[in-house]
Parts: C-alpha cells; structure tokens; sequence
DNA sequence: CGACGGGGAAATATCGATTTTTTGCTCTGG
DNA sequence: CCAGAGCAAAAAATCGATATTTCCCCGTCG
C-alpha cells in the first residue's frame, strides 16, 4: 500500500538498519580503496561522515574484522587492512585452488547444471566485461557479474559454507584488482578465459578447465603485482 | 610496579576490553556447544549473564558473524549457526586441501623451518595427545596444541592471509569434532597420525605426506559423521 | 641533546535510556 | 476451526552522555 515502505523516522538509506547501511558503506569504501589501505577508520570522522551514531559505526567495523577487511587493536581502534604482494599471493593461490576444487566437484556431481548456470553468467557478464577490455575501468557492475560468474562454480555445493568462504576471498582480492587494474584496462584474453572455460564445461574436459581457471586466476595477480607502486608491505599510515 | 595491572573501575576478567572478554566467552560457547547450534542468543540474556552492557555484546557478536560463528538477521537478532553434514564435510574438505597446499609449500621453500616447527609442536602435543585417546575427552588444551602442530604446516607463509583463514576452518570444525568425538575418546591411529607426518617430514617426502594429512582429515570428518545423531541440517531452534 | 614524565586534548569503550520492530496472543468474523 | 486484526510484551537497534585510555606536545633534568 504505501510507496515508500514504511518510513521509518531514523533510516535514511535503503537498509534495514544503520548497522547494514555502516557495513556496506565501509565495505564498499575500502574495497575502492577510497578508503585507503592501511589508513585509521576514527570513529568520530565516520560518525560525521555518516550521520549515525557510533553504536551501528562500532558493531559494522567489528564485523569487517571477523572478515579480515579491516583491524583492530583493543583500546586502540580499526584500520583499514594493509595490502601487501605476500597477501596478494596467498589470496590469489587460494582462490584459484577453491575454484579448482568447486569446479570439479560441480563437472563431477551435476554437469548439466553448472554448464546452465556458467552459461546463463557468462551471458549476462560479457555484456560488460567486453566493454571494461577497451576504455572503461572495473566497476560495480562489472565486478557484480564477474563475481556471479566465478561462483556458479560452487552450485555444486548444497550448504553455502565454501561459497561464503570463497566470496570473502573474492572480496579481498577485490581491493588488488581495482588497485593494480583500474586505469590500464583489462587484456581482452584475461576474458575471454571466461568464454573459453565455459567451452570446456560443454566438452567436458575436466582437467584443461582446472589448469584454465589456475592459469586465469595467476595471470591477474600478476597483472597486478606488476601495475602497483608498492612492493613492500604497505604498513600503517594516515 | 603495580601488582595488579592497573585495575580500572570495569574490567572484571582478564581481556583487555569487555567486547574481548565477551568475544571469547561467547566463541568459546560456541565452539564447545554450551551454547547450542541453532540457538537464539538474546541480547538481555547475554547481558545478564556476562554482566556486561549490551554494547560489547553486539560488537563481539558482529564480529562472529563476520567469522561464520553466528547467523544474523536484520532486526530479528542473532543465533548460533546451524550445523549440518554438508557443511561438516564441506569445511573438511577444505581444512584438507589447505593443509596440503601448505604443507607443499613449506617442504619445497624451507623444509628444515618445517621439520623444527612440526617436531616443537608435536612434542607439546603428544604429551596431551595420548591421555585422550584413553580415558579424557577432548578439552581446550588438547585442541590448543592440536591446533599449533597444524598451523605449523603454514611456517613457509610470511603474511598472515592463509593462516588466518585456516584457523577459522579450523575453529569451526572444531565445533563438530567435540559433538561428535566428546565422549567416545579418539582412535590411536589418528593421534599417531602426527607423528608419521612428522616421520616424512624428515624423509622429505612430499607425496606421502599429503596423502596421509588428506586422510587424517577425511578419517575426523567420517568419525565425526558416524557418531553424531543428526543427519540432516539442524535448524534453527530454541 | 636525548630520555623522562606531566597533563591536557583526542579518541575509544561502555552504559543507561529511548525508539522501533518483531513476536505472540486473544478476540472476532466467517 | 481457521484467517486475520489488534494489542501488549519482548527484543532489537540506536543514541547521547560518561568513563577510560591513548596520544602528543613540551618543558625539565641528567
């Protein structure tokens, strides 16, 4: 009955609560690197920033933590986590191997229904993934696709316990690509390993879509490690 | 100078801060199923119980979220997640292939850091290892020292990334190791487990290794699965 | 000149009270 | 006997104020 849902007299975002419309903002900040890496999250700034208070600021920081997005030193405050090559490595070695594992279990269990679903990703993610190969830069939207994309891998999975493990990989490595990708572009051959693991799903050929998805996975670390200024740890700053 | 270390007007336990105190109480609840699978946590309960403003509470709770511990929902509050068979195997699954990955990794980048680290951790662990194959139940410092023989396998790691994720896992299996193994003891074979490893270790040899961490892993999870009284996912309850 | 320490400003952590939302129950009409 | 409306109690979410701790500048002493 009513157009606008229910309007509360405090939310103004379109959460259900402060404390989602705090998480997602802080997420999607630091995933942009708006907020950059390594630098102090005060409370009282995003306080002001976000024009709530800073029980709902508190308790989305402390769920970041548990995520590994952002630290936390007792008495001491949130940080945005560093980056550094090390933990580029490491997330992109696991990523590619959860990958790997989901994919053959998916080619193993049910192959009509991953080929179904990667399809149906593919279709909607070359849409934009072509595009961001010429001028444009990596974006939600892209990134949203290319996320739906890589986890169709998982629809053999029935409890969403490996799925949400590899989406808060996903995430982190989020931050590397946008750093190290944004303003160059995107190789056009970096997607059209979508396309082309998509043909080995139909030909059902197990072990070249597993050495595909390693090999896609490595060569963007790389792409990364190379573009980025950093090649140390990148510690605490401002 | 002062014996007691600057005692302040709140801090009643030994954590630095009442969010800490109330995240270990609570992760320990949880991991121990003093705290039920499934179950509503409550916010006024809590708080009556840790004697603690709700504050810290919540903190301590979304970062659990964020860790997989506990379920959340948009104004409907928190639970402790639900344990299943899917997710038991699925999280088993992955313990193994992280293991293995590490394991590799530290074998071929520095295997006499290895053979030091693994042999330190298993001479503190067997001490306690035998006594719960026998009579004792599994207890926090069997699981402590468990826990610091396999994080040993992750020394050719610098960055903290992997590690951390693999405690996580590790945590939350955990959870279904003491339902399912709680009073039965342990079979002798799996404790020995540790030191085979540890014998091919010296021998350097990678391939037996990781069939055998594979195995130990597969045979815990197949313990566990044959010993629990649920089948299917355990949702939510009181 | 550098270690030390006082002290106020800044920032964090926590509480108690208030506002909203959800949950159960009861009553009513069909 | 069931569906749904209407309340009241319970629970969650949030705020503003306060207590506590850390940070940082600066003067002093060795």
């Amino acid at each position: 009955m009513s157009p606008t849902p229910a309007k509360s007299r405090r939310d103004t975002s379109g959460y259900p609560s402060l404390t989602e419309g705090a998480y997602a903002a802080l997420r999607h900040g630091i995933l942009t690197s708006h907020l950059a890496p390594g630098s102090k999250l005060v409370l009282d700034h995003l306080k002001d920033q976000l024009r709530i208070g800073i029980a709902p600021i508190r308790e989305a920081l402390a769920r970041l933590a548990g995520e590994g997005l952002v630290d936390t030193e007792s008495q001491r405050g949130f940080w945005v986590s560093p980056v550094s090559v090390d933990e580029l490595q490491q997330l992109g070695e696991l990523r590619a191997t959860m990958e790997v594992m989901a994919f053959r279990h998916a080619m193993e269990t049910d192959h009509r229904l991953l080929q179904d679903r990667l399809g149906e990703a593919w279709r909607s993610f070359k849409e934009v993934g072509q595009r961001a190969g010429e001028t444009e830069p990596l974006n939600d939207t892209w990134d949203e696709r290319h996320l739906r994309f890589h986890t169709a891998l998982f629809c053999g999975y029935e409890s969403p316990a490996m799925l949400r493990i590899y989406v808060n990989i996903y995430a982190r490595l989020e931050r590397y690509r946008r750093l190290g990708i944004d303003r160059k572009g995107f190789l056009a051959g970096v997607i059209d390993d979508h396309s082309r693991l998509l043909e080995h799903v139909e030909a059902h050929d197990i072990e070249a879509g597993s050495q595909l998805i390693r090999r896609h996975i490595q060569d963007v670390v790389e792409i990364v490690r190379s573009n980025v200024g950093w090649t140390e740890p990148r510690a605490r700053g401002s």
